[in-house]
DNA sequence: GCCCAGGGAATCG
DNA sequence: CGATTCCATGGG
């Protein structure tokens, strides 16, 4: 891979598994707006930014070099090596064609803080749904960008209450997003810290939060604290894994974990990534 | 009107 | 432990 800044862009080139629809439509990521066919506007770490993919190269933009490295390079996992990753999980005959649906998806590197907030939202919620919440909640207490709205830091959430929050439409989740708030800002939980522990531990810490279950906590360190071993099952994993591996027959969620833990182990979270993306576009496992 | 959504808490047994 | 029920809201 290599990039040269021109003007306000960034110009990558000679990258190697990079599609930025599948990258943003993959499920993991609730702040983005398609602009046009492979043209999508991002909102992450206080930035809005724009990534338009063409032919050779991709577009970031507005992006200098300091930002480039400093951030997106880690935001979009540029430093892992996916091809690497797809070659080791194509030794299984199912996972290889989920990766050969969508060979240019990569696990994003977001905010802990957003990350958790965002899905505790998006329980038993809708994907249209949830990104409508968290821009309200951006709006109402996150600083202006432009046309756009930052998520707030916990210092700007700490001020919302239960019924400013049901205006954003939360739902039943107020008390929820309350709780995760209250964790960390009293010290209870320490997000950064969680970068250092082994998985089990740092999801034993998520689920001290009301609100936080195994899916939740699972989400939180897979796509924001770069815990690759981990398995989020949702209704869409558990389908497309009963569907191909436990002859559709109704699995619970736990012998799925040990299933995908011995078969895939330390790359069981890409595995995730890579079949989700398939069964949800291609409906797999859905009656 | 009915069903369900990238689930989890509360309350059973 | 596992199974049930409820939770707000909106779209199909």
């Amino acid at each position: 891979m290599e990039y040269i800044q021109k003007d306000e862009k960034i110009i990558m080139k000679n990258f190697d598994s990079f599609n930025i629809e599948e990258i943003l439509e993959c499920g993991q990521c609730f702040r983005f707006e398609k602009i046009e066919n492979m043209h999508y506007k991002i909102i992450a770490y206080g930035k809005v930014l724009n990534i338009k993919q063409l032919d050779n190269q991709v577009e970031f933009y507005p992006c200098n070099k300091e930002d480039f490295e400093n951030i997106w390079i880690d935001y979009f996992d540029l430093k892992t090596d996916y091809k690497k990753i797809k070659d080791s999980l194509k030794n299984d005959e199912i996972v290889k064609k989920a990766i050969e649906y969508a060979e240019g998806i990569r696990i994003l590197n977001q905010e802990p803080f957003e990350c958790l907030i965002s899905f505790i939202i998006s329980q038993n919620n809708r994907i249209p749904m949830i990104k409508q919440v968290i821009k309200n909640i951006s709006a109402k207490y996150g600083e202006q960008a432009g046309e756009d709205y930052i998520f707030p830091s916990l210092e700007q959430l700490k001020k919302a209450t239960p019924e400013e929050l049901k205006l954003c439409k939360t739902g039943f989740r107020d008390k929820y997003i309350l709780d995760a708030v209250e964790n960390i800002d009293k010290g209870n939980i320490n997000l950064q810290e969680l970068f250092d522990m082994p998985s089990e531990k740092a999801k034993e810490e998520l689920l001290k939060i009301k609100g936080v279950g195994t899916k939740v906590a699972d989400c939180v360190l897979l796509f924001s604290l770069k815990k690759n071993d981990v398995f989020p099952t949702d209704v869409w994993v558990k389908r497309v894994m009963e569907y191909f591996y436990f002859e559709e027959k109704d699995t619970p969620i736990k012998e799925i974990h040990n299933f995908a833990k011995e078969k895939w182990g330390d790359l069981a979270g890409y595995a995730q990534q890579y079949l989700f993306y398939y069964a949800r576009s291609e409906k797999i496992g859905v009656k």
